[in-house]
Formats: C-alpha cells, structure tokens, sequence
DNA sequence: ACTGGCACTCGTTACAGTCGAGTGCCAGGA
DNA sequence: TCCTGGCACTCGACTGTAACGAGTGCCAGT
C-alpha cells in the first residue's frame, strides 16, 4: 500500500513522541516537534492513511493517535535508528560486571544492571545446562550407602544430587567409579552424555554392576531430563513507571506471568545465534502479556549461546534504546564468560 | 483506658469485618453481623472510646471506622483466637512438600505453598550457612594451577568457588590436602571455623604453605565473610488483590523493597526461636513497607534454626490464618530437613 | 499536492444538587 | 449507672448540566 516516505516519517515521529510523552499525539504537536516541513492538515490526511493501515489509532475521538502493536512492529524493522550507547552507559556496564566472584554473581549483576539502565524488567537465563559441557564429576560419599553427586559444568554451573545405593560400597570403589565416569564423561557435552552413560554401565566390573546403574539413571536425571533452567528477574518495581497507563491498569497479569519461569523462559530463551529478539504485544503467545513486549538476545562466549537475556515492559517502551543495552550487555557478559 | 469486654469485643469485630470486606465498618453493620447483644448507639459510644484510645479511626466523618496498625496489634496480641488449618490444607501441604528431590527444590515448593495458601507475597530464606556444619569439603582440579573449592553443608546447602593456586600443585598434593581439611573441618559449625583453618595453615607440610595459605583466605571468605543469605519469593502477583485500595494505590514501594535482599532478610531472618513474629505496618523499620505487614518464623530441624520464613500482605490482612498457615508450614520443613 | 478554515466530536473539568451511610449527642428508661 | 431510640448533622459518592478545548475530517482555494 502507498506507504510514501513521509507517511513513514510520521509514524515514526509518533512513535518517537508517544513513547517519550506517553499521550496521544496530535497533528499540531507533531509539526511543532519535528521538521515535517508541512502543515498539520497534511499531516492529518497521512495519518488517515495510516490508520486506515492499522498503524495507529485513536483511542477517543477528539484525543490524539497512537502507535498499534502493528506500528511499533513497523517502527522497529523500518523506521528506528540505532541508538548508540552513550559513554556513560558503556562505563556503567564495565564498572557493573567487573568483580564478580563467580555464575551467581554474573547472572545477578547481569540482571540488576539490565533493570537499571533500561528501567525494565530485565530477565536472564542461568547458563543453560544442556549446552553446556561437563567439566567434572564427584563422587562424595555421605555415609556407605549414600553418595553426593556434584556435577560441575564448563560455565561454572555446578548442579548436586543426593544419590541412596542399593548397598554399601567401599571407598576405594567409589574412587574407581569417579575415575570411570570422569574419563568417559570429562568434556562431554550436556546433551551428548545419554549413550556415553549407557556405555559406562556395560564397562564397570560386575561386582559395581548395581552401583553404577543406579548412579546412571541419577546422572541422566542430572545432566538431561532435568532441565530444571534457571531464571533471574529483576526490576519489576519499573512496572509502575507510568502510573497504570500502561497495561491497561493491572500489574497483575504481567506478575503472573514474570513467575512463571516455563513462560520467561519461552520468551527469552528461544534465541537465534546473535539475533535480537523483539516481541510486540500480540506477538506474544501468552495472554497475559498481550500489553507487552519483550527485547531479548542470546549470549555466551564467542558464537555459541549458552542462554537468553533480556528486558520486558509495557509496548510503549523505547525499542531502539532497549535494542542497544541488550545487545551491548549480552556482548559483555559473553566476553566475561570466555574468560571463565 | 477502661477497655471493657464489650469494647475489645466491638475491636475484634470491626477488624474482623474490615479484613473480610475491605470496607469501613460501621455501628449498624457490626450488630447485624455479630451477635453483640447491644444496640448501634451502644456500639457507637464504644467506638468513640476505641478511636480515642487509637485503636480505630475514620478515613472520612461519614464513613465506618478501620482499624489503626494499633488496632491490629491489639488484635493480634489478645483478641485473635487461633485457627486450625483445615485438612484441606494439611493435605495441600504434604503433597506439596512431599517429593521435593534436593534443596533448591525443598524452598521453591515451600514459597510457593505459603503463597498459595495465604494468597500473599511468600518468603522463604535458604537455610543459613552460618548456623549449619560442614558435612564435606571438596577439591575439584581444573588445571595444574587451578582448583574448584566445593563445600557440602549439613543442609544440602552446596557452594562453590573457583580458587588461583599460586603455582602449580601436583594431583598427590591435592589429595592430600583434600584429607586434611576434612578431617580438620568436617562436621565444623561454619561459625567456629576460623580458628580452624588458621590451624590447618601451621600443620601442613613446608612445601604446600603457600598454597594452603590461598586455600585459606578463600576458604574463610566462602565458609565466613561471603555471608551471601539468598532468597525465594512467589506470590507477588497477590499484591494486587483488592484493587489498589491497599498499600494506599502504589506497589512501587513494596516491590522495591522486595527486590532487596537485605530487606528480605531483616524481615524473615532474625526470629528468634520458635516464636511467630508479628510485624505490623508502622513497627516496620522500613519506609517503603510501612503500608505492609508481615508475618515470620524461624525453621529448621528439632529446635535449631537454620533460616526463616513468612508472609508480607497489607496490614488489612487475615492475621490468625496467616499465622497458623506460617507455623504449619515452618514445621513440616523442618520435618522434611530432618529425615535429610 | 498542499494549505487554511470551519464545523463537529467528545473527553475533561467545574459546579450544583441530591442521596444516604454513618456519626455524635441527648433525653428517657431499666 | 448503663443502655437505647431518636434526631440533627456531616460529608463523600453520585448525577446532571454546562463550558472548554484538543483534535479531527472535510472542503474549497492556491
């Protein structure tokens, strides 16, 4: 449809300026704000258009337009310009992530800062296990007859289980098991252990036999089936930024939502290698967060991705600013994973 | 001061009423609803005496009276009667509970139970590192110069850190002094460690000095100093139950406050032994929460604490079924931290 | 193709009036 | 002495009306 330029050039000045004023905008605000170079009456009959496009609309009669879930849409693939983050952001990353002592400490960092500098609810994903790859296993003995399982991942991840055996085993077995299982499973990736602890059965001395079955089917528990992800939220207090403008006057929905960790997890961890994710209102698969969006990437060291972060917030946020930081965190906390 | 009775009868029903309606109760209503035996005028001069005393007071001239924070202390101290969880609950309790397969899952179940139960925003506190014992401390080597620090406690509670070795340590060495820290430190509350592993420093053998000295300031710094309590909340959503007349139409505060670990902890963590405490709105050290109250108790196995959890709600808030539904829970955690 | 002008819509605000829940007080009765 | 019924009063909630103004759509003119 004839979407000429200056069509374009509005929608965006009224992205532009609902985001910033959070009222509806006006012809005459928008000629006086911007260098259109027309008069409002033209601007009226563009903004016909639009709307008749499905662009933005009124919410009253006599009130101003506003951007639909379809303009932001549009905005964003079209319309915005990349912001740069400005000096000052870039030293608050650094000065933020620096200093942590270990993944907790990353992922809360990571989270808090997010939430600050996009005044959003930030949202990151721990490290996904299923990713990642076995650094080393130990084997702890409790009592005789009862093991810790402590599992540490190549991200820091470390993941413990408590183990009841079918009967005493002595030390020195318990040595012979931890050798075995790490020469087999040392390096291996999360999702690749499945055959690789089948194997280990077969191999073990007869006598163990029992041992080691049991011990299989925690492990596989450990490493596969229990995809137990972890999440980390921050900055639900920004919701009320906006009086109850936004999402149409209940928080309570989005809360709902935000505790749902199969829900945060779907929205910020199906992400594309070094693609930024960005979810419009209705985009979104769950009805609770139909009045919002979500801006999220991927991150890990180099190009593999290890989980999801990223920011959630009413559809009039400032897409492009939000873009940046996600993009520019992730960034860094890839690089501080690699140094790990 | 004469509070008769009558008056504290008149007291309990008003906040009764209050916290089941959420509207200001007046003379006419509170005869009709409770069995009194007065006439309104009655009840009226009562009121009088109660609103001068503080106990209540009126939002308007015209309107019924609420309850103070005085009113409710009152309330809560010498006119709530307990209230025996139904066997609803206790079922919903122990199939709740039942099943957990480690420690971060024992909590999550548990904050989310307390927020189910009471409809209001759950806290629950990991069990503190500070008051349990070391059950093992591991070794892990990463590299030649480079070790994983892995301490068990007697809670299932795991913590890791990574430690930079000052050069590198031969595969025996670390055995070795595998050995030795757990035979000096096993079953060591994290409390008394220090003198502990002062002493280790001076035993070891020449040769392995400098790197149990490492070992040391980070053994202390994980075992001590990095008091790092964390935290598990659900419910949040219920903060938004009964419109926004509670919390006087902002949940900017509480949420911020909520997003604040140290907050968290003064609130549920310092309970003294087997004691519910109460904490009614202004009693709240913390401005944010001055329009919240909160409900706490300590957990643990048998008599020792090892961490505390609790309830935050409006002060317009069912005290006694708040308290019993805390209580039972705190019990059958401990329960369940025992058999572990 | 753009612009100025104009009639129109409709939400917002202000104001006045009514209604009624709830109160305080008082005089009379057990 | 304590309780009760009655009564005048207060004041927030709600309703209806009117004025205002931001913003629009349309049209004729350049």
């Amino acid at each position: 449809m004839g979407l000429d330029d200056r069509k374009l050039a509005v929608l965006r000045a009224i992205v532009e300026d609902y985001v910033s004023t959070q009222e509806p905008v006006g012809s005459k605000a928008l000629v006086e704000r911007h260098q259109l170079g027309v008069s409002p009456a033209t601007v009226r009959n563009d903004m016909a258009v639009l709307e008749e496009e499905g662009y933005i609309r009124q919410p009253h009669t006599s009130a101003g337009r506003v951007p639909t879930d379809r303009g932001y849409r549009l905005f964003v693939d079209r319309l915005s310009r990349v912001k740069p983050l400005s000096p000052a952001e870039r030293r608050a990353i650094e000065r933020f992530l620096v200093g942590a002592v270990d993944l907790d400490d990353v992922v809360h960092r990571t989270v808090r800062l997010l939430a600050q500098l996009t005044r959003q609810v930030a949202v990151v994903q721990y490290p996904s296990l299923a990713r990642s790859s076995v650094r080393h296993l130990e084997l702890v003995p409790i009592s005789t007859t009862r093991l810790m399982l402590v599992m540490i991942a190549d991200t820091g991840r470390v993941e413990q289980r408590l183990v009841e055996l079918p009967g005493p085993v002595p030390a020195d077995d318990v040595t012979d098991l931890r050798r075995l299982i790490n020469e087999k499973l040392t390096n291996a990736r999360l999702s690749e252990t499945p055959p690789l602890v089948q194997a280990l059965v077969e191999e073990v001395p007869p006598g163990l036999r029992p041992t080691m079955t049991t011990l299989a089917s925690v492990l596989l528990e450990t490493l596969v089936e229990r995809h137990e992800e972890r999440i980390a939220l921050a900055g639900t207090a920004n919701l009320t930024r906006g009086g109850l403008l936004d999402f149409q006057g209940s928080l309570r929905p989005i809360l709902e939502a935000l505790e749902e960790e199969v829900v945060l997890l779907k929205l910020i961890g199906e992400t594309e290698p070094s693609t930024t994710r960005v979810l419009i209102g209705d985009e979104n698969e769950f009805d609770n967060l139909r009045a919002a969006s979500v801006v999220s990437t991927g991150y890990g060291p180099g190009t593999t991705i290890l989980g999801g972060l990223g920011v959630l917030g009413p559809t009039r946020m400032d897409y492009p600013g939000n873009i940046a930081t996600v993009r520019a965190v992730a960034r860094y906390v890839g690089e501080l994973l690699a140094q790990n």
